[in-house]
Formats: structure tokens, sequence, C-alpha cells
DNA sequence: TGTATATTGTCCGTTCAACGGACAAACCGA
DNA sequence: TCGGTTTGTCCGTTGAACGGACAATATACA
């Protein structure tokens, strides 16, 4: 899709000098003067584009906006972990998926079932995880902020969910947090299970030294126990937590408007 | 542009619903199946978007925020004064502006001058002016969060700008701002004029409160006094300013994924 | 005032990229 | 097992996009 491609290209180069005339755009990009024109009128034609009328130069408009506003921030750190859990279950052989908290409780955001071989069940994206049962919802918990946290336990506790009763429980949720924090993964309680036959454990991704999601490992409970897993795995789970968290950290700092990228902003010639 | 417009629909439809089959888009778009193909081919080429594995669904990618990272706040604010500017000068004769503030002053980022009758010199946009001296300066100040004006003053006492020089005198600046605040109004000092001939008053635009933006006018001060033009004009200098921080407020209230909009989601037919 | 250069805007004949009908394959619930 | 739904790709046709070319305007300098 050429002229598609064009657009791309031009409205990117209007994000990094906004306020461009059209001879400016087509330097930047290599495009023909003409092929702007066609360009900048049907981004006008969307209101991405203003044309400013006293210096003649094309603005983006707040417009621009909505061609990421779908965008959400939980997305944005499942989307980093996608290549980085490719790598990982190459290592690791289990499935391992990214989940991030949503609406009081843990959504599977990536998963690498289907890449692992031990797959149990299928499609595990969109799974919804209660926070105190599953490894993926301690381990959060057990590293998110503490006022986050507060938050989250009075919540739950005016929930109408089974699983969310024990928000109730103030020492039974303080034992859980502790344990978790002492061994530094968490595991899956037995009164949760998505598959009967499996267990889980988890890390947290902790960015900026807060949780911001988990990293759970589910295997099968008859090939081995919890601990004889984190011995062989751990340190990938975390090596790959970690590398997860840098990469938020990363982007986090970077003002948005950088190089390193796919996208070319002059046209191969 | 045919195909580049159906792209810019793709795009706008996954930040409605993000995570969607190529079959969904087509009913949302009213595109063609094989064109949706074509068009989250190139989509993905440039790392805008991805498809998950395990769902076989296409969602955005970060990458996506790079389509708007370029658009500043301030940008936001000139961009929705443009038509409130645009009407104002059919009753006000004068040219009027809107000027942020930016690095230690003033900028005017929209003016009118060239659709007024009344039109001094030329090109204004990008004219930078003194915070201390310039009515835009002086309305902003008076206006603006007491931290923010702090701040700004400290700066402008290490500037190496002539203009800038008085931030060292704190009762001359408090003069002026209470003179502003009892006005409601600021006006230009005569130690800084654009152009000889004329003066300018401005008021601020007050977006939740505080002071985001000033709307200065213009006018030959050979043809009235400051008073004569507030009396005449005021009402309905304030009345864009507060349409204007209207806007604003009511663009920053919502999620921003909403209709009223320019962009067929659906392709006409 | 005239000449040279840079920039903006538009026309229009050519061509190739985009189009969508059509078909195959996979999937799913009954 | 069988319809219905969804996904993916092929390929002949066509018109949208392409850019060369020219006109108009602005600016600089002699």
């Amino acid at each position: 899709m050429r002229s598609a491609e064009r657009l791309l290209i031009v409205l990117r180069a209007l994000n990094l000098r906004n306020g461009a005339t059209v001879l400016e755009l087509n330097r930047d990009t290599g495009i023909s003067r003409q092929a702007i024109y066609r360009i900048l009128d049907t981004l006008r034609n969307f209101g991405y584009v203003r044309r400013q009328e006293a210096t003649d130069r094309f603005h983006l408009t707040h417009m621009v906006r909505r061609l990421s506003s779908g965008f959400k921030d939980e997305e944005w750190i499942a989307d980093i972990a996608v290549p980085i859990l490719g790598r990982l279950v190459q290592e690791v052989v289990w499935p391992t998926e990214l989940s991030t908290f949503s609406d009081n409780a843990m959504y599977i955001r990536e998963s690498t079932r289907g890449r692992s071989p031990f797959t149990i069940d299928r499609v595990a994206v969109g799974q919804r995880l209660p926070m105190l049962q599953s490894a993926s919802g301690r381990a959060y918990l057990s590293y998110c902020p503490d006022p986050e946290r507060e938050a989250i336990i009075e919540n739950l506790k005016s929930s109408d969910d089974d699983f969310d009763q024990v928000a109730h429980k103030p020492d039974y949720i303080e034992r859980i947090l502790a344990a978790t924090r002492s061994r530094g993964w968490a595991v899956g309680d037995d009164s949760f299970r998505l598959h009967p036959k499996t267990e889980t454990l988890a890390v947290p991704v902790l960015v900026n030294g807060y949780a911001r999601a988990s990293l759970p490992l589910t295997y099968i409970a008859s090939a081995a126990t919890a601990e004889q897993i984190a011995e062989r795995h751990m340190s990938q789970l975390q090596a790959a937590a970690k590398e997860i968290a840098d990469r938020m950290e990363e982007m986090q700092a970077r003002t948005d408007d950088d190089d390193d990228d796919l996208i070319p902003i002059r046209e191969a010639s």
C-alpha cells in the first residue's frame, strides 16, 4: 500500500517537527511534493492536520490523539513483553504469561501457551484471575505500592465474587504477603485452578521498584513440585521480569520522539 | 487518496476496540476484508500493530504513540482557539492573538492579523514576548498558579535578556500583578512594543481557574485609549477566553474516545 | 527595474498498486 | 456428518496515485 505507507511517513515527520511546510516535508521524507499535497489534503479531511493561516505551515491538531488514545498503559507492558516471553519459552519449557491488574483482578494479557510443548488448555489471554488466590494476584499485591494495595483490598471487600471474600481476613492476607515476599515469588492457591492438574507460580514485574504486572509460570503438578520448578527456572523467570521492567523504565524515560525504529522517515530510494 | 484514507479509518477503528479481528474491522468500517488485510500488513510493517499470537487478534503497539507524540499541550489550546478567534475578529475589528508560555516567555501561537482590516504588520505567529512587559505575559503571570509564577520569576532572574532584569524588583512585579488583577486584564508596557504606533491589552484564558494562555488585542494607539477599547470589547474578549477555556476543560474531561467527529468510522457507501 | 533563485500550486497522461470477486481451507456447533 | 462462519490467498481489471512539466508568486540582489 504505497500511498498509505507514505501517509504514515508524513504523519511521523509532522510529529518530529510540529509545524512544517510542504517543501520541508518533501525534504524530510523524500516524497515528491505533489504527493505531500495529496497526503496533507487527506489528513486535513480527517481533521488530523490544519494549516496555520498566518504562517502557511501545517500543524497537527488535537485530533491526532485519537490515533493512539485507544492504546492503554496495560497494553504497553504486554506489548513490550511479547518478544521477551518468546525467548523465555525456549529456555523454560513450561508456558509463561504476562498478567496485569485491572478491575479488581489480574488479567492475562499475553501467553506462550501454544508455543510451549506442555500446553494444557487453549487460549488463556483475557482470562480473569482472582487477586488473593492466583499466583499472579499474590505476586502483584505483594509488591505494588502500599496505598494501591490498601485500595485494592478495600475494593475486594465489597466485591460479590466468592473468591474475593477472604479480603475480610486481614491476618490471612498478611500471611500470604509475608510468605510471598520472603520467597520472592508467589504460588497459587488450591481453591483456584484454571485446570485441575496444573499449578502456577509467579514473579512480579517491578518497574521502578513496584509491581506493574506479574509473570506466572504454569506447570503440570505431577511433573514437579513448586520448589523444583523454582530451583530450575526461577533465575530465568526473574531475568525475564527484570528485562521487561528495564524496557518499561527505558521507554518511560524517553520523551518519545526518538530514532531506533522500524519506521523510515526517509523513503527507501 | 483512497487507500490512505482507509488506513486512517482502520487505525481509528482499532483505537475504539483495542484487539480486533479482520472480520470485526470489516464490519466496523465497511471496508472489504481483503483491503483490511492489506492495511493491517502495512500497519504491521511500521510496527504500529501486532498480531496477538494466542487469540489471533490485532492490537495497537506502543509505537502508535509516535503518531501523536509530537503534539504538545500548548498546541492543543492554540488549536482549539482557531475557530473562536476567527469569530472574534468579526466582532472586534482589531487583531487578536493567542499566546502561551514557553521557555521563559510568551509566544504567539495564533493570530488574526491578516483577517483584521487594521492589520499593522505581518506574521506575528512565533513572536516571542517578554513576561513582565507584554500584556500577554502580565495577564498570564497574574493568573497562573502561585508556584508556577514563583518558578518563572526565579528563572527570569538568571535570564540575560534585558527585559527580564526587572525580575529582580519584587515590588515592581507586585504592583503590576495587583493592577492587572484589579482590572481583570493587562496592558503592555511602553518599554516593549512590537510596533511603535500600537498598544496591546490582554485577558488570561483561565482553564480550571488558572491561566494557561493569554488572549491579547492590539490596537492603534492614536485611535483610542485602553479604557475605550476595554469598554467596547472587553466583554467579547472575555467571552472568547471563556469559550476557549470551556473547550479545553471539556476536552480534558473526556477519555478521548468519543464520537462527534469528522472521521467516518464507516465508509460512505 | 530587471534577472536569478526558491517556493508554492496545479494540470494531466501514464502506469502500476490497490481493488474485490472468487475459491479453498479451516473451524465450530448441531 | 453437515451447514454456517471465519480466515486466507489468488488474480484479472481498473482507476487512483504518480510525478514530469509548467505557471505563478515571493525574495534577493545588482
